[in-house]
DNA sequence: GTGAAAGCGCTAACAT
DNA sequence: ATGTTAGCGCTTTCAC
């Protein structure tokens, strides 16, 4: 390629970095040249020496969630307009296989985002040890200065929790993540708070954060006969939908179900899912604003959290033998 | 990182690739400096000399798509045995991107697995000239020497047809995916010939492979009145099954449905979804292996269709106005 | 504006 | 068994 266009090496190098000076008529000459062999520079050996790949990793807990890949979606379509691609790891939910693949990463990329990030402290620290720019989404880890992009729990469970005790609930059971995440910590705390403010019965009991989970957590969540049962999430929500229609426990006649996230399946289950709106696409794209902020250096801004509405369907209604009361909180939606 | 240890960088490389020939107690020596300084190998710069990385990158047409991720999750899974790993490019559904995505990739990677891949024979064609080993998930390319997975839609289809024939059912739909992948055009020549062998009527429509496009194609369906619809995947079966029961059309009373794949979603509908069992898990595992062959230059071996047998739940059941016939065909499941 | 040359962090000969 | 050295394909001074 170095003479296919008979320039040097280093003009080959100038005009495809974009560089501007360049003679015009000798760009177009190794531009075409470049076509015709099918030349492509090699990022790695750029990369080993720029020091820079455009290039960012991102880790996920669960590909399979649509939670995750609508963020991610969002992050490399922001990420893709500047000129940056995402490789995308799935760490299947453990906390040494995210860190692992972080590090094996860091010599490759740019930064990392880590959506929903499980690994430990001190391999955070590691992590933070080698240099690499950091973004952390769904995580606070106080004493890090990371940037931090996260959506609005508190405010949403309030939400949620006001709206099903304006409908009369009183015992209500919520199924959390059984891993010990920050998500799965803010929201115990806040319907813990909520319980304790609004003056309600609460019942915590955990599970897998899949359809599967929920659905097997249903039957001990029947068990101890509240009016209303919230899922960590929707895939978990769908899960008790699923088992509640098996046993024959009326939704909502006899309890509502809440999830969390608002993905696609929360719009097509049976009844429609009332749950909190995580806005996806709006932390992906923050997450990648704050990750071009470190790149160019901009100082670490905390980012305050992203509002989550609730939205009211059908999974929800008054509890049985109850007062109607004040119940229209929120917005109404298919 | 070179004299933490006080040997030559040379025996550093030895020592991290695992080779033989190393004083055992030097050995030591160095991978405690290594610990200690935090040290880790540049891949890429490893990848630019010795011309392996292993790292494999696999191309899906939609992260969303639970059915693409399982497939995913065998071939990491599989690749991680043997010491490979994965970086996953998602195109979207765009087969330019898709085909971008991979050439960026080419100099990074020591082959491409492409799933259902999308992109043009002469993009193929493009990529196979850069030499690259490639192996093809879902698409059969005559006249490219590319070794190839793929799962048996012909007999699938036979036998879910036989199935609802059996079951009196003489009006059929099939909402087929509107891209015209590989899999689509063979799924649906397969319901075309059954059409005409069994001697049933049919007739085709096009949507979106997502819950909302099969949503949005079930009106259009109900129209034809037909005494079952089959959808191109799971994920369309379910919005067909979500529509239908806002217009109040029984499943399987009034209309029997079907999906493929049998992702999580199949079991957890209302109904639960009668479905082709697309072996994911072997679709991925036979990827990787296919993979490893190529680059251990084993002949291309051509590996036959993995078998996808039929799981009939309850969304499929006797045509109305039918006699029942002999409707036990396939094995009936949760 | 363009070419020559140094070197990014490694591995693979080749020496010792 | 270990150290020395030549590049891998690029970008980036530094001359011209």
């Amino acid at each position: 390629m170095a003479r296919e266009a008979s320039v040097s090496i280093a003009t080959v190098s100038r005009v495809l970095s974009g560089e501007k000076t360049v003679n015009p008529e000798m760009a177009v000459r190794v531009r075409e040249a470049a076509e015709k062999v099918g030349y492509r520079p090699n990022s790695a050996a750029r990369g080993l020496v720029s020091g820079t790949f455009r290039t960012i990793g991102v880790t996920v807990p669960d590909l399979g969630n649509q939670y995750f890949q609508e963020v991610l979606r969002a992050a490399v379509l922001a990420a893709k307009g500047d000129g940056y691609r995402i490789v995308v790891m799935d760490s299947m939910g453990d906390a040494d296989e995210e860190h692992e693949a972080c590090l094996q990463q860091v010599p490759n990329v740019d930064g990392l985002i880590l959506i929903s990030p499980r690994m430990t402290v001190s391999q955070l620290e590691g992590l933070v040890e080698t240099g690499v720019p950091l973004v952390m989404v769904n995580r606070v880890e106080p004493g890090f200065d990371i940037p931090t992009v996260t959506s609005d729990n508190h405010t949403a469970i309030g939400e949620l929790c006001r709206h099903l005790f304006s409908y009369g609930h009183r015992n209500m059971v919520f199924i959390n993540n059984s891993y010990p995440s920050w998500q799965a910590r803010a929201r115990e705390a806040a319907m813990v708070e909520n319980a304790a403010r609004l003056g309600f019965s609460l019942e915590i009991l955990r599970a897998e954060p899949s359809i599967e989970g929920g659905y097997l957590a249903a039957d001990e969540a029947v068990y101890l006969s509240p009016t209303a049962v919230l899922a960590f999430n929707d895939l978990m929500a769908y899960g008790v939908l699923t088992r509640f229609s098996e046993l024959g426990v009326g939704v909502p006649e006899r309890v509502s179900v809440t999830g969390f996230d608002d993905i696609e399946i929360a719009r097509h289950s049976v009844p429609p899912l009332t749950t909190v709106l995580s806005p996806k696409a709006q932390l992906g794209r923050l997450a990648w604003r704050a990750m071009r902020a470190s790149l160019s250096d901009k100082g670490n801004a905390e980012v305050a959290p992203v509002a989550a509405p609730v939205i009211l369907r059908r999974s929800t209604g008054p509890a049985p033998d109850a007062d109607e009361g004040n119940a229209e909180l929120g917005v109404r939606a298919r």
